[in-house]
DNA sequence: GTTAATTTTGTGTTCGTACACGGAAAATGC
DNA sequence: GCATTTTCCGTGTACGAACACAAAATTAAC
């Protein structure tokens, strides 16, 4: 364990005192152009590292972070992500930080602008964003980017803008890995569906598109896509869409496999079981607490997940070392891996996360 | 957030200093009834949290960490466990670690002994064991608890021990979960063979048993035992090996499935990769470098994964955490999540693992 | 009751970094 | 060249817990 290097010994090295050290690593200016070069050589030879600890205890600012996601519910998808961020926040709790969660509705563009609007009035020291609406996005973090306010994506990334780290899943694979499963768990001369869930405002979520991209680009690489139909229900209307779904799967009785490309999964989960229909095989995504059900019964064959609470988790923890490290990276983009969730390994994947 | 609680609150709280409140804390003695009381009616009301950032800075004392696990080689199994450690230790740099690792064959019971052996004379503050053998491990774990040093397992847990955690993962969940993976990749009335590989010194990996009852127990339980072989080839007679292997498969034209129970599923792999064996199925364990390359390449099915990475990520972790917190708590068994590697998924399967 | 031994307690220093403050040096104005 | 501003730089204190040390209080010994 190499002892590390203090700034007392940098300042020494560079012969100069432990402010100006102080001063050159926090770019508080106020240096002349010699003790900067010395100090830069020195830091250049050495490799320093804060101290995170020192750091954290002597800082006297408190940071304000702000968090602005989809409504997060506990047991779905963006409550995990909000469970994440809540657990670093306790793993850090010895630095201080004001964390003010700000939620929109994902399916209201005014919500989310307003939400957004809020952001900037509170004038935070760092932002993690869960996108959703890619022009309100690009909107806010053009204001970050001006007024030099770093921010993470969770979810997703929207491009054309600077984040200092993301976290985010490749859907088209998930899409393709989704059409790939669901044939190893049918029959060889099955059909297939892809359940689209609708609502008001009909979100066209970019996620669900790419995973559907991938899906069928699966089923196209095998050379089986005029095996794959499409159908659409309605989350608002159970009895209708049961209706729907029963018709629909009466007309196509070559349908052995269906895919639904977001964490609606347990919907269909439950009309089929209700019904007593047992040759077809469900994917879906995230392990949310009604889809666990689905697993834990059979009525789900598989779910696809993207670790919501390590992205949230590590969100928080790229924003903190971004503040007390305050060094310039670069961009990271982090791919999660992609989970594959069934029967036989759900009990084992509730616990873990960060990291 | 909430402010939180200092040593010298609680000092003014209970009416004594500072410094009796710190000999309650870390039970140093010579305290009076009178102040014990009083500290600790204080503690229980307000719940009284170290700031581990400032305890590790003032900490004067250097911790001895003893690791003592199987020869680690990079890109197999101990070799991530091994990163999982590195990467706690970088983590943690601020922390004063000394850390002693302590590679043994796992193949070898001597060279178990003689490297636990060492550990004691170590004198170390705590330790990670790996085991192996279980009598060793015994011993080295009833030496360390009379002489009261904490200890965590990594890969697998030794009953009638009392570590202050462990890592590992439910084999035989692992082999029921391979045994319905393999059936959902061969064709319905393939027959199977469990291939197991021999070394000297026969190891008997209770891991590998553990998971071959589990692998058993998913066909027995699809009415399918009957379809299951069992043949065994040496690892380190390659030539060999493949002509008995090149006759089994021969002898069994109805195997379509073939499970290895350890992480050697890439020697079949490449058998049957160069012998243009394609009507086979191969899963195994571990993402290994080798597996890695035959998951790629389509000449591995799945692989199941335990992550390593994380398991010795976190064994380091809760070492440190006892030892700053120094809080005597009980036993935790970790069960690691049961990872499903394929081709679609595997890219993203890299980076990630703390968490 | 006095002295010595022992227990109990408070104070002060340390860790490495952040940052305020005031003094020294350099630059500018006239 | 002198006064004034501006830039630059070193020192000192704070952060919160750990621990050394010495002072104070208690107990034991005679």
């Amino acid at each position: 364990m190499a002892r590390q290097v203090k700034i007392k010994d940098i300042a020494q090295m560079a012969g100069v005192s432990v402010g100006t050290v102080d001063r050159v690593l926090h770019n508080r200016g106020n240096v002349s152009a010699k003790s900067l070069k010395a100090v830069e050589e020195v830091l250049s030879e050495v490799g320093y590292r804060y101290n995170i600890h020192t750091s954290a205890i002597s800082l006297r600012k408190e940071y304000k972070i702000a968090i602005a996601i989809p409504t997060a519910i506990k047991g779905e998808y963006w409550g995990a992500i909000q469970d994440g961020i809540t657990h670093a926040i306790n793993e850090y709790s010895d630095v201080r930080l004001n964390c003010l969660f700000s939620f929109y509705n994902q399916f209201d563009i005014y919500s989310c602008r307003s939400s957004f609007d809020g952001i900037i009035s509170q004038q935070p020291d760092a932002v993690i964003i869960g996108p959703t609406f890619r022009s309100e996005t690009k909107k806010l973090c053009a204001e970050l980017d001006s007024n030099r306010i770093p921010y993470v994506f969770v979810d997703a990334v929207i491009e054309g803008t600077s984040p200092i780290a993301s976290y985010s899943t490749d859907q088209y694979a998930c899409g393709y890995l989704l059409g790939r499963l669901l044939r190893t768990f049918t029959p060889a001369d099955s059909e297939y569906a892809i359940m689209s869930s609708q609502r008001i405002g009909n979100e066209r979520s970019s996620n669900s598109l790419e995973r559907k991209k991938g899906f069928k680009d699966y089923f196209r690489s095998a050379g089986l896509e005029e095996k794959i139909k499409e159908t659409s229900f309605s989350v608002l209307d159970p009895q209708e869409s049961e209706k729907k779904i029963l018709d629909f799967i009466r007309e196509n009785p070559g349908i052995h496999g269906m895919a639904i490309m977001n964490s609606r999964g347990y919907i269909l989960s439950e009309i089929l079981s209700k019904n007593n229909i047992r040759d077809i095989s469900l994917v879906s995504f995230d392990l949310t607490l009604n889809n666990t059900r689905g697993i834990r019964d059979g009525s789900i064959s598989a779910i696809l997940c993207q670790r919501p609470e390590l992205q949230g988790f590590h969100a928080l923890k790229s924003v903190i070392r971004r503040l007390l490290y305050n060094q310039e990276e670069e961009t990271v983009h982090h791919i999660m891996p992609i989970d594959i969730i069934v029967r036989e390994n759900l009990p084992y994947y509730r616990e873990f996360f960060e990291m």
